[in-house]
DNA sequence: TTCTGAAACAAGAACTACTCTCGTTTGATA
DNA sequence: TATCAAACGAGAGTAGTTCTTGTTTCAGAA
């Protein structure tokens, strides 16, 4: 099972062009043994027991790395500030990935009831939100795709 | 149109049991005038305008202090620390207010074309993420309403 | 109107999450 | 093995946020 991970971090390297070094398997190992949504902290933590000498900055640039070839993703598109939300109406927003401006979409007509019966029982939902990713009109004009 | 949005604010006010002072009544009005998704320091830069000698600390405060009684949103539940996924399949989240963790939804069929119609044609989309935010089972147990 | 206790304020130190720099080590290719 | 580019570790630096402390202001009572 350790031998399939290690093999199949192989393979993603050489697709994705990546140098396999050592602390690039530990940290993959770790991510895909972490069921949850771990911080770079965590994943820190974790790592430093099979690799005491491994530094914080490694994992936060291996984690950039792997960000980049899309091995993993990131669960929040805008995790550095608190943004406000002044406008008291229902709406859904659009998240910049290359400016990070968060533009108000037209209030749209979906059907969320799937996604609420989604939810566990004994939890309590206090709202839903949508949310779209991608690169606003403004950047589009000068965007170059992560493929080229 | 000046005095409509402070007898609005004070209002607000009385029924949440805050005290009215000048300083939070000058972010109120910044923050109904302005139109995106302000960050603290944004709004700080521009309530400094009016009242030069206020503080960064209380420009979070005050945000706080709105954020709890409802008179404003955040638009990120989670911007504090960078959380990684790594699930690849396609599936909803589910974050918990109180202990801020992230739990994985069952896949389900929510219709997002309305939405994709929503957003306007320059833009480019790289996906669409469907979030529920709440309190999750763990912390029901425990969970003491806002309103109480 | 003045007094009083509680709440809010300003200033800035402290903390957290993250990024950058630089000298050293390691990996990939010849 | 030798070479060079890439990756690494250590730690300083930065941005965003929170906390602490002493001062000021607010709201209700006298």
């Amino acid at each position: 099972m350790g031998q399939t991970l290690d093999s199949q971090f192989q393979q993603l390297c050489r697709e994705k062009q990546l140098a396999v070094t050592h602390q690039r398997l530990v940290v993959y190992r770790a991510l895909m043994q972490m069921c949850d949504h771990p911080s770079p902290e965590q994943i820190y933590e974790r790592v430093r027991g099979e690799l005491p000498s491994i530094s914080l900055g490694t994992v936060y640039k291996t984690l950039h790395v792997f960000l980049a070839a899309g091995l993993i993703r990131e669960v929040s598109p805008h995790h550095g500030s608190l943004r406000i939300e002044p406008n008291a109406e229902h709406h859904c927003h659009f998240f910049c990935l290359q400016c990070h401006t968060i533009t108000d979409l037209e209030p749209s007509e979906v059907d969320v009831v799937p996604l609420m019966n989604s939810v566990p029982e004994n939890f309590q939902v206090d709202r839903v939100s949508l949310e779209v990713r991608g690169v606003c009109g403004h950047c589009s004009g000068s965007f170059v795709s992560a493929d080229a």
